[in-house]
DNA sequence: CATCAATGTTGTCAGTGTCAACATATTACG
DNA sequence: CGTAATATGTTGACACTGACAACATTGATG
């Protein structure tokens, strides 16, 4: 698509770098498509010969951040070859660190901003990848017997649920002072983690 | 505050009301003070006298979600009495209801619109509330030996985050079809729930 | 009845997303 | 090599929005 850029080098990178950054400086609503060309120096119009309009370019990068984090989920699982409890809290790890380090772009992922349908097909499947690593963890869990028996989609749902709302309610600042960001969050993702896997074990 | 209206009858209310309506039409971004104004049928200035800026309204959609969920909270105690372990399931299950019953409101609350500090001190005060509703269940499921021993704080915020993060991706549209919201969401939220109080059941 | 604060309106402004028309650089093709 | 076509970037414009100031009106207070 972006095979070789004409006047300006890669501008369509360059704008969804810009837009990430600018994305966490401030929060998501005071995020403007006319700041962006402003900070890559170019005219307010030039990001729409790359993105038909300002949601395409926030759909962009909401991708960005879910192959981040199929990324992430891969390298957890790599981390701890054949223990799958140890991926699986691996994994909430990682995905609560991801979230830490881009909070706005986060909230742009699951928010709702975006629409549900299929407007961005490549979003969904990036999204769907995600879900896909942690659905492989589960899978190797129930197949060694570590975990529970039953329907591989609604396990992984379960421990998705609670990765994914802790790191919400985290990066949300919904949170009691005492849970919030400000201390050191190892040891809740740990003792969540760990709830959670006391569920999934197998009997 | 707002104890007699003065030419419109209570318009702070009428304002609330109207906005949170446009707000489940449409989606949050689209949500305009103007329209909230026109809908009501007064000037687009007008809720400036009733609230300091948009996002203090937004504030104001944003408590009155809290509110209704922490009610919720308190009827899903009430609906299984001295049974921790229903009161649990019960809570999950409303907490649900109300999200899917009002899904933009829901990710204003929890998406990151808002200021996490004390910028809206009731807001968070009501936030705070519904949280203090589920700890107590969990201080009951202690106290009765039926929930593991732990940091109260911690294993509230553990079943939260498991409810939490359901709810958001269900109303965030991030699941593959088979659980989406079109289909019966009840078994999904029973497989959750269950799979939850196996992580926290006392040995 | 007079005063004043609370409430609502009109007018205005800067900022934003988006489109159309135009300008320029790169590629394709004879 | 040169010209046409296309991809890319710019200028100008428009409607819409949040927000403020100045003004108008209503109700309460004395």
């Amino acid at each position: 698509m972006t095979s070789k850029p004409y006047h300006h080098g890669d501008l369509h990178q360059q704008i969804l770098c810009a837009a990430s950054a600018l994305l966490e400086e401030n929060n998501i609503g005071s995020l403007s498509l006319r700041a962006v060309a402003k900070k890559v120096g170019v005219s307010h119009t030039a990001p729409y010969r790359h993105f038909k309009d300002k949601e395409s370019l926030l759909a962009g990068i909401a991708g960005l951040g879910f192959d981040e984090l199929t990324s992430q989920m891969k390298l957890a699982v790599a981390t701890h070859p054949s223990d799958p409890a140890a991926q699986l809290q691996e994994a909430g790890h990682r995905y609560v660190q991801v979230a830490l380090k881009n909070p706005q772009c986060t909230q742009l992922m699951f928010g709702g901003i975006l629409p549900c349908d299929d407007t961005y097909p490549e979003l969904r499947a990036s999204g769907d990848l995600a879900f896909e690593g942690l659905k492989i963890i589960i899978r190797e869990g129930q197949v060694r017997g570590v975990f529970k028996q039953g329907d591989e989609e609604l396990l992984a749902l379960s421990a998705w649920s609670g990765i994914h709302g802790l790191t919400l309610l985290l990066i949300g600042g919904n949170l009691p002072e005492i849970l919030s960001i400000n201390v050191d969050i190892r040891p809740i993702t740990t003792a969540i983690t760990t709830n959670m896997l006391d569920g999934l074990r197998a009997d």
